[in-house]
DNA sequence: GGTGAGCGC
């Protein structure tokens, strides 16, 4: 009786590794998975957290906005980030951004990429020689 | 001073 399903197990692992549909060619920037964050692209130089998620909260409920600006100068790099509480407010919110225009320009809202884990403090104070958090 | 494609701390 298991002499049968290890045959047939074994049979199918000759099917199991397709010679057919090789790997995806990795399309350099194919559209994100739907979830509850949106990257926002083409904002204006003028427009701030604030008129982002005033934009965006019309068509949801809107839990974390962010225009992205240069950590020195201050600047907006014309982009930014707009959280939804929902993925329903998310599809809206794309539905009823996305292309239109925004302190005079034509924004551009879609699917935000999952960024990569924000690296953990690591204070190693285990260690009772710890010269790295001595601020020096 | 402020570019106009992009993915943030």
């Amino acid at each position: 009786m298991a002499a049968v399903a290890v045959a047939r197990n074994g049979f199918r692992r000759m099917f199991s590794i397709s010679a057919f549909a090789p790997p995806p060619p990795a399309v350099p920037k194919p559209p994100a998975d739907p979830n509850t964050n949106l990257f926002v692209s083409g904002l204006s130089k003028r427009t701030t957290t604030e008129g982002l998620r005033e934009a965006f909260a019309k068509f949801g409920e809107v839990v974390h906005a962010r225009v992205v600006t240069d950590r020195v100068s201050g600047y907006s790099k014309g982009f930014g980030f707009v959280k939804y509480a929902t993925l329903e407010d998310a599809a809206e919110g794309i539905k009823g951004m996305d292309g239109k225009f925004l302190d005079g320009w034509v924004i551009f809202a879609e699917y935000a990429r999952p960024r990569p884990p924000p690296p953990p403090p690591q204070q190693n104070s285990d260690f009772p020689y710890n010269e790295s958090v001595s601020g020096y």
